[in-house]
RNA sequence: GGGCCGCUAGCUCAACAGGUAGAGCAGCUGACUCUUAAUCAGCAGGUUCAGGGUUCGAGUCCCUGGCGGCUCACCA
């Protein structure tokens, strides 16, 4: 018999038992007085209470997670959502025939137990237990006590193992729903009203991203996941909302990385009557009222670094930041071509498909994002990369973008709004041309068509020229990647350490 | 998609230079009335990711494939 298979003999064996002996292995409910914490809190206040009522019984549930037989006493760890504690058994209180039950639990079951609190001799507070129920029987062995699980493929696979045995792992989790409280709170103080758009989108525009595919029987009729919010959103500013946000997944059909999951969280937020000035203003409010709120401070560590979330935040235009770190001012290249020679002679080698926007982007990545720990705007983007933004008043060249950089992180995007139906058009026009000409000589990158011939990326959105066609005010609109976010503020390298379920690969 | 690295018992890890696959935890049997990585004695447990190849002999070397990690590309 295999070993595996032998286990699973024998924890079957046991429910068997546990079933002729008339007991339910997993009855229906369990009413606990106190979690794991407030019992122990309990305790100790009323050690140091003199007029504190004296313990009575009281009723805990949890996992069981280590058990230590000695004879006619044992003990048991168990764990619930509180935190640990240890249970104390002794056959002179539980009658000899209970005490022998116990040997039908196993570490990873589920009890209830009652009894009163009492301090061991080593000073562990601990339930001296009088009683105790099943209340779910594991038919699985738990990870090793000591390293817990390791193993990373299986840590994401089964989540469930890696957050019962890896105490470590549950704090960022549980941050990671204080910081969306967080943000909740932040713009609901603000004005702004929680809105949802649909995921399910007939075009899926907003960015340049690969989209997701899906088909909807009744309607007959190809869906696309959406890859940002940002068009449905402006529909509402256009409806009379002034101030909006979501929180929802996009999802965008690209690689997988340590920064990249191909569904995550995004918040974007539109502001009427606001400009780009405004939204950076917020957004340093905003990410510093978060890390006030759920870490207590505005100091962080991140990947071994010391940064200063409290506002203000470094402020340096695009144009400066990528002269300073190679010496390339892209004003003095307005061509794609003579940017792209210029970058060749500092040994670069671009992808010949890359139009100026995006070789742009590559010098934004290549030498500046790196470098970018403490929180720094960068601000006024070439138009050509940003299809959905304002031009500035005073260059038509820049358009008022800024996007957010920590940890060498970008964090968050924003502009003022692009509002003029005409002009919105022509940009949409625009990229529609650069990517077609991009698909002409390889297909197999942004741009490609998917196998029944239609787009995986499509950016003309005429219902939403319409919308525009009927006023939109001047807006300013932000997005930011709420994993990266998180990852900031809980100090992990990798998006899979705050997303409980990352993608894999199907085994 | 490219490069590099990894995959051995349920879990965590060993196995010199190619020579009988081992340990701890978990499990099982027994001892033990304050342990907490309990301790002690014993037992059981393996398709070494899969398939091919080289060899007298492969966990180890080679090839193909699978899954994962890191990284590059992609992600305006």
């Amino acid at each position: 018999m295999a070993r595996s298979d032998q286990i699973a003999q024998h924890y079957l064996d046991k429910l068997e038992r546990i079933r002729d002996r008339g007991i339910d292995p997993y009855p229906h409910s369990y009413h606990r007085t106190h979690t794991a914490q407030e019992a122990v809190s309990l305790f100790e206040h009323q050690e140091t209470s003199p007029h504190a009522v004296p313990s009575s019984e009281l009723s805990l549930a949890g996992r069981i997670t280590a058990s230590r037989f000695m004879g006619r006493i044992a003990f048991f760890d168990i764990r619930d959502g509180s935190g640990k504690i240890q249970l104390y058994f002794g056959s002179d209180i539980l009658g000899s025939e209970k005490y022998e039950s116990l040997a039908d639990l196993d570490i990873g079951d589920i009890v209830g137990a009652k009894g009163k609190l009492f301090r061991t001799k080593t000073g562990e507070i601990t339930l001296e237990v009088a009683d105790f129920t099943l209340l779910a029987k594991s038919l699985q062995p738990l990870p090793e006590k000591w390293h817990g699980l390791v193993d990373i493929e299986k840590r994401y696979r089964q989540r469930y193992l890696d957050l019962i045995s890896n105490e470590e792992v549950k704090p960022a989790f549980t941050l990671r729903s204080q910081i969306v409280a967080a943000l909740r709170r932040f713009l609901d103080q603000r004005g702004f009203l929680e809105v949802e758009t649909p995921v399910l989108q007939p075009l899926a525009g907003g960015a340049l991203a690969r989209r997701f595919k899906t088909h909807h029987q009744a309607l007959d009729q190809n869906l696309f996941l959406r890859i940002a919010l940002e068009l449905y959103l402006k529909r509402l500013i256009i409806g009379g909302f002034d101030k909006v946000y979501e929180i929802g997944h996009v999802f965008r059909n690209e690689g997988i990385s340590t920064t990249h999951n191909p569904e995550f969280t995004m918040l974007e937020s539109y502001q009427a009557y606001a400009d780009y000035t405004d939204v950076m203003k917020m957004v340093e409010d905003m990410v510093c009222y978060v890390a006030k709120e759920v870490v207590g401070r505005t100091e962080v560590e991140f990947g071994g670094e010391r940064i200063d979330l409290a506002p203000p935040w470094r402020h340096v235009t695009l144009r400066e930041a990528i002269k300073d770190r190679c010496g390339i001012d892209f004003k003095d290249y307005p061509e794609t071509a003579s940017l792209r020679a210029r970058m060749e002679q500092l040994g670069i080698q671009p992808d010949p498909n890359k139009d100026r926007g995006r070789l742009v982007d590559e010098l934004i990545s290549t030498f500046v994002e790196p470098s970018l720990i403490q929180p720094t705007f960068l601000v006024d983007y070439p138009v050509e990369m940003s299809p959905l933004a304002k031009r500035k008043e005073d260059d038509e060249q820049l358009a008022e973008r800024f996007e957010a950089f920590v940890g060498g992180m970008e964090i968050a995007n924003a502009f003022s709004e692009l509002n003029d139906p005409v002009e919105q058009s022509k940009r949409f026009e625009a990229q529609e041309q650069a990517l077609r000409q991009a698909q002409s000589t390889t297909p197999e990158l942004t741009g490609a068509t998917t196998q029944d011939g239609e787009p995986e990326v499509e950016v003309i959105d005429d219902d939403f020229i319409l919308a525009l066609e009927y006023g939109m005010p001047p807006t300013g609109g932000l997005g930011i990647g709420i994993d990266r976010l998180v990852m900031l503020l809980t100090d992990k390298q990798s998006i899979r350490e705050v997303i409980f379920f990352p993608q894999l690969r199907a085994k």
